[in-house]
DNA sequence: CTCAGTGCAAACTATTTGCAGATTT
DNA sequence: AAATCTGCAAATAGTTTGCACTGAG
């Protein structure tokens, strides 16, 4: 649960910090910026100061808690780690973002790399499409 | 040719335009920062401003003379468009980037962006992964 | 009580923009 | 000559950092 990830990353449980893991894990959005979180936090009552925001995103990345995505258009996307691997499809039209997982595509990555001489350590495969119709 | 080329953007010949467009078409690696390009024109000489160096590429991107990455960090990386659609290996120990072509996951793009009620319009597919031995 | 954590403001990095003078056509 | 373009410096956007104060353990 929750304040147990905090502790288990090595960090103190602060109130920055679990608002933030909670926001993450009761949204019904799964995809946020950093300002994002921000404003949305600030909605709730909160006085977090948008440089907390980035600290503490920054740690739970490195605790593995967080994913954060580079999509086009600047800003850092970051996403909660609930295990299983998957790439997005960006809706270009509309501010959405879809979530796939193909084992074809994920197979043929590693061979690939093996192909060029590669050890495959991540990838990022991002598809950029408008909604049919 | 060349100048062919900036013309039909329409824009006009400058010496910055051609400094650039000739670094990207004759250099051996294929893949700069602006900042890389804004160096090396230095060395041969040129006193281009990094400012012109931005400038000149977003025109070529626009025109799609020149295809703009960004990869892990910060910098955006760009590359000569000549044509052909390839993806990267991004090799995380050496500074080096790796071209690639594969069908069957152009093909599952599309097939994925489909299930999904998407038309595919771009993707962006990029490996990590270090030398084996 | 101690040390990690915080908010704020200032710093930083990559990129863009305003402007007066320089180049291209 | 007209219009576009350039270099420079200043502006911007996103993110990070320094610091004195705050709060968790």
């Amino acid at each position: 649960m929750n304040k147990e990830d905090i502790k288990e990353a090595g960090l103190k449980i602060t109130q920055p910090r679990v608002q933030i893991l909670t926001l993450l894990e009761e949204s019904s959005k799964r995809h946020f910026t950093a300002e994002d979180i921000y404003q949305l936090l600030h909605q709730s009552g909160s006085n977090i100061g948008l440089a907390t925001v980035y600290r503490v995103l920054t740690q739970f990345e490195t605790a593995e808690l967080v994913i954060r995505h580079n999509f086009e258009g600047g800003q850092s996307v970051f996403e909660l780690n609930e295990g299983g691997h998957h790439d997005h499809i960006v809706d270009l039209k509309e501010n959405k973002i879809i979530e796939f997982h193909d084992e074809i595509i994920e197979q043929r990555q590693v061979e690939i790399a093996k192909e060029h001489g590669y050890r495959l350590i991540d990838h990022s495969l991002i598809l950029y499409g408008e909604k049919i119709e």
